[in-house]
DNA sequence: AACTCGGGGCA
DNA sequence: TGCCCAGAGTT
């Protein structure tokens, strides 16, 4: 298992191979971020990107996404897929704002949860990146780069691997420690086919050296 | 834990 | 074509 200084390391290295077009969605406020992840669910950021802008010009308010018939949101977001789910839970995630939370967002991950349309990583995603609440979000990516490492262990649940990266890296990277990991697990520690042989990080990889030791050994 | 939801991207 | 995708909700 990799400790504090070792997990570090991979964070700086990942920091590095990260684009320097960070996430817009960082700069968001709190709101809109929380959309674009609702809206990001089971689709690529960059399909996301291309509704947001012109979303976030039309609809500012949680009341701005009620006025308007359902089916115009529909269209608005046709292009992303799952569409009908997506659309329904942001007018009652919307709903609940105004109902509940007086229009503005809740900043804890308990009372975010409690959103429609919101679960844990969502949850985690805003706390941590709009409110610099205490959480890590993990994803398929994070979970599968973070097992592959030896960050965590193999069979750890969603929870585990979120307890253990909180216990391994310095709190005020937190907000920031699953862009670089879903990136890195996104584009470069793929699920199929990674290209360990590339990686920066394959010295102290336990995946990666196992799987150049099979490659060795199917080549001779 | 397993299943469903579903449009677009990509090979 | 067929498979996959920065998940969440329900059973």
């Amino acid at each position: 298992m990799l400790n504090k200084s070792q997990v570090q390391y991979c964070l700086d290295v990942m920091k590095e191979m990260y684009p320097q077009a960070q996430c817009e969605l960082d700069h968001a406020n709190p709101f809109e971020l929380l959309i674009a992840v609702v809206l990001s669910a089971q689709c690529t950021d960059n399909l996301v990107n291309k509704v947001t802008s012109s979303l976030f010009q039309k609809y500012t308010t949680p009341e701005d996404y009620l006025a308007v018939p359902l089916e115009e949101l529909q269209q608005d977001i046709k292009s992303i897929g799952l569409y009908r789910n997506k659309s329904k839970n942001i007018r009652k995630l919307c709903q609940m704002l105004i109902d509940d939370y007086g229009g503005e967002v809740p900043k804890t991950k308990q009372e975010l949860m409690k959103l429609a349309g919101v679960g844990r990583k969502t949850a985690n995603v805003v706390a941590s990146v709009a409110f610099n609440e205490p959480a890590i979000a993990v994803d398929t990516h994070v979970e599968r780069v973070a097992k592959r490492l030896g960050i965590c262990r193999w069979k750890d649940s969603v929870l585990e691997v979120e307890q253990t990266l909180m216990r391994k890296v310095t709190k005020d990277e937190w907000a920031d420690t699953h862009h670089r990991m879903i990136f890195f697990g996104r584009y470069y520690c793929t699920a199929k086919n990674p290209q360990c042989s590339e990686c920066p990080l394959l010295t102290l990889c336990r995946e990666g050296q196992k799987r150049m030791k099979k490659k060795n050994a199917a080549k001779t």
